[in-house]
DNA sequence: AGCATTACGCTACCTAGTAGCGTTTTTGAT
DNA sequence: ATCAAAAACGCTACTAGGTAGCGTAATGCT
């Protein structure tokens, strides 16, 4: 049951909205303008906009008369997107990475190294833990400004950020990833797949930031599926939502009277396909050219399940085929028609290997912001 | 971009939470009961009652003694549910029907009948009409009453009512549902899949109702997926979602060299279950009892591909099957568990086959008064 | 300098909450 | 019958947060 509201939900709501505008626009705004934006007032965004410059999250930049109008220079507020800062951190079998970005989402600090041991969690908590404080080093802030973390990790993870399954290893099952990194920095931190943080990331400022419905497909050395709906994240039962990829590699044996969209092991689809490319590009030589066609084939047949189940109205192809992009996205899409599939958009990624990463800071933020001013109002 | 809410938007929002708490308590409430229960101070909740009042959406009932304690009896106030009416309407390839509800969803009357023509969807839609007036008198209501109604329809609808794709048919493709329902009974109106609406309705008030995250399988003579994802319907891309099993008949033949979870035609599935499931109960006869193994194993391998994708946190399976469930429900949660599948909760439909019908006239009602009190607010 | 233009700072006002006081209506004990 | 306790009512006073719009300030143009 739903519960009622007082004013200062409006408040909170209000001061969320235009603080996510000022956000937006990489100029800084007026109030006038601003106003007209968000649909309230000049006077209520004048007193928001003061309590935002009393809390520290916006700055008044100095008047500047308008180039080529009349009237008086109006006030001129910008978001201090350093106001606070936020960690992104990702662990793969053999490498972790983290990222220290602003509010913006700006990266101002990188880290990057090999694990020393992935199949032992503590350890590598550890590491992502130092991960985290070289990149802050990096970007030159203090450990007092940081204001919340994510993590993207692979294998299923639940709602409250609990491993329930990982491929290859069980020594992460139900590893509390919030917990275990509040542990070791002392931050709200928050945790999903990779994959789902990869489809989040190219919805916020990637390639999918036209569709709600998304799902992110990585195709590469590791398999793994993100989806969006109505713009949010699903991680579906104990994160399982998009596993169908890796799942089909754990059961392989066993499911041969289980055909779960004629999935084969993606690493060694993989392996194949690097060389089939290669090969392609050099000579166009048809032997390769087939083998190219056997991972379109396979593609096909993952994304004709995810077509008619989840049904995204954007597929976004990722997982180091971006240069490839070229040759295989005409054949997917020819594919995907001949077999009457709806017609659902197709794109490479526009992130690259950092869309993870992104993703994991942008849901940092939508927690920390609605920590911070509340919930948001969807129409239904 | 969001915009801002001014304070009326305060009052629309709880006015509608004080309306959905009588809606659900079937005995008359007090003040001070509703404001405990929607978190508003007593006398808000006065003021909103006050209007509700007067504007006929409620009725104030003589008070009575509270038995057994002592004090001043309260005022109570009741739901005055016929003070709207609801319509839903069904139409099957060979029949349609229609109820009528109040804004509890009490079914007040229906009408039921053979179509004339499935595949003119102009004479179908003049029945669903009839269907529709027709239950309104067998509810002993008027025209004016009507304030929304939906329409359930087998095939792929998209967000806006219209007909995607159908399956044996293509007279329907680019129906506009509401509006030519619209034009026949002057309401606003509402389409939607029948398997939504079925998951929809489990939900409101059925197996569901304690989920989310829902698909609800009819795998019986028609056979479809419906999909509730945060609660609500998930359409997908031009309603595609959770049309595989409809996707994998309409592509049967061409498909050989593209399994989609190895499905075949469910009609003919089901005649064969049909027969299967009366041998067995009779005789307890081994063939029968592999031939529900066989359709055990077609239900698993749809469920397997959905615990992969959506990964809902519970499955509904409805279509007919409803009287088998005991025979059926246990082999294919072993068949399930034993494929090493998440341990996704299944359960029988407890709708039967008025489902789509109900989820019907909770999607009318929720339109309806979202349109009348203003947006639901979620906490991200 | 004067005027048009644009934005500012503010007062007055409205809506919709909350707090809580004094009153009313009841039950149960004396 | 009377009175205290209990429970809810009806209401006034107050606060928060919004809008309207008036008089003022700062600028460019002529």
């Amino acid at each position: 049951m739903t519960a009622g509201l007082d004013q200062s939900a409006i408040r909170r709501l209000n001061t969320s909205v235009a603080l996510r505008a000022l956000a937006v626009s990489a100029e800084p705004m007026t109030m006038t303008v601003l106003a007209d934006q968000v649909g309230l007032s000049r006077r209520t965004i004048e007193l928001i906009l003061a309590a935002l410059v009393e809390a520290g999250w916006v700055e008044e930049l100095e008047r500047v008369p308008v180039t080529g109008g009349a009237g008086r220079p109006p006030r001129r507020f910008r978001l201090r997107a350093k106001h606070a800062l936020l960690a992104a951190v990702r662990v793969n079998t053999l490498e972790g990475a983290a990222v220290v970005s602003d509010v913006r989402g700006n990266i101002l600090g990188r880290a990057r190294r090999a694990l020393r041991e992935y199949h032992d969690p503590q350890s590598t908590l550890d590491d992502a833990a130092d991960l985290v404080r070289e990149a802050l080093v990096d970007a030159g802030g203090t450990a007092d400004r940081l204001r919340a973390g994510a993590i993207a990790s692979g294998g299923a993870i639940d709602d409250d950020g609990v491993v329930r399954r990982l491929v290859f290893t069980e020594h992460w099952e139900g590893v509390d990833l919030p917990a275990e990194l509040g542990r070791r920095i002392r931050i709200p931190w928050f945790a999903d797949n990779d994959a789902n943080l990869g489809a989040l990331a190219e919805h916020w400022r990637g390639a999918a930031s036209d569709h709600d419905d998304v799902v992110w497909a990585q195709l590469g050395s590791r398999a793994g599926l993100g989806i969006l709906i109505r713009g949010s994240v699903h991680r579906g039962f104990e994160g399982a939502a998009g596993e169908i990829v890796e799942a089909a590699s754990m059961l392989a044996g066993s499911l041969d009277d289980h055909p779960i969209a004629g999935l084969t092991s993606p690493v060694h689809e993989q392996r194949r396909f690097a060389r089939a490319r290669m090969d392609a590009a050099r000579a166009e030589d048809l032997a390769a050219l087939a083998e190219v066609d056997e991972f379109v084939e396979h593609i096909v047949s993952i994304l004709t399940t995810l077509s008619w189940t989840i049904a995204p109205s954007l597929i976004v192809l990722s997982g180091g085929l971006e240069d490839a992009a070229d040759v295989l996205l005409p054949r997917v899409r020819d594919r995907m028609r001949a077999a009457r599939n709806p017609d659902i958009e197709l794109r490479a990624t526009s992130l690259g290997s950092d869309g993870p990463l992104i993703g994991a800071l942008k849901f940092a933020l939508d927690r920390m912001d609605t920590q911070l001013f509340g919930p948001v109002v969807h129409d239904a």
